[in-house]
DNA sequence: TCATTCTGTAATTCTATTTATTACAGTACA
DNA sequence: TGTACTGTAATAAATAGAATTACAGAATGA
């Protein structure tokens, strides 16, 4: 994974999980992370999706954590934020004329899903109050 | 993991151990993965770089595996293209004067380095022979 | 009521990364 | 000695990621 959605959504969990309660802006969150504002909202849009965050509109309103900390798996954030797949896959289709070509994608996905199994069941094991706990 | 090098070497390395010994030229590779001659030639010197492949130039040139796909794991090849953290890094430094973002960047290299050790002990389970086997 | 301070989201621009292409020197072979 | 390769650098094109701008809408409270 090359972009920075898993750490920019963990360094915000871990925000909203210390400040129990309290609604913190996006602004306040960006200034954290040193990222832009708009990128914190976008990515509070998406954990509200999943189920991890509320948000409050309007003024003096902001994001707080829709559930315990202790309710919040790191399995849970990968998901949210998983898009392609762990190790990669070529953008071109491979040569459907060639044994190997024509395989290798379908391969490739099995490996991934198991090697892919190994990694969430590291995150299920770790839960964003065990995470924040290390502050 | 957002480039394609992992399954671009996994694709030729598996074209080698299924040509056993026979020499091939990067355009042939190339081909079966549909990707640019260049590249191949590229990921081939990382992967010779790295002990698992040697070729030879000139006419009639091209590249072998350069030890018996049994004793290549796939924990060698993610070692050898690895270059990025496995779940992402935020590019821009975050806040030091932020409880949390003074540390979250430690924090996150502890829970990789735990991940990715599940992860390698995946890919040690598997050697090029047995993926090869599977076409 | 209405100015203020937020969120939500779309659209655009900027930047970084990845891949493709071009070019060419060097090597081996027949 | 021409041909078919590798190796590698340089550049260009394509794609993806992040920042920015813009603005409608919601909640607050003076």
């Amino acid at each position: 994974m090359n972009n920075a959605r898993f750490p920019i959504s963990l360094h915000i969990l871990t925000l909203l999980a210390k400040e129990d309660g309290a609604l913190l802006s996006s602004d306040y969150i960006a200034g954290s992370i040193n990222i832009n504002p708009v990128l914190v909202r976008k990515e509070i849009s998406n954990l509200r999706n999943h189920g991890m965050v509320e948000s409050k509109e309007g003024k003096n309103g902001g994001a707080t954590l829709a559930k315990p900390a202790a309710a919040i798996l790191l399995s849970d954030v990968y998901h949210a934020v998983q898009q392609t797949s762990l190790l990669g896959n070529s953008r071109n289709h491979p040569n459907p004329d060639c044994p190997v070509g024509k395989q290798i994608n379908q391969h490739l996905d099995e490996l991934y899903k198991d090697i892919e199994g190994a990694l969430l069941r590291k995150l299920e094991g770790v839960t964003l109050a065990d995470f924040a706990n290390k502050f």
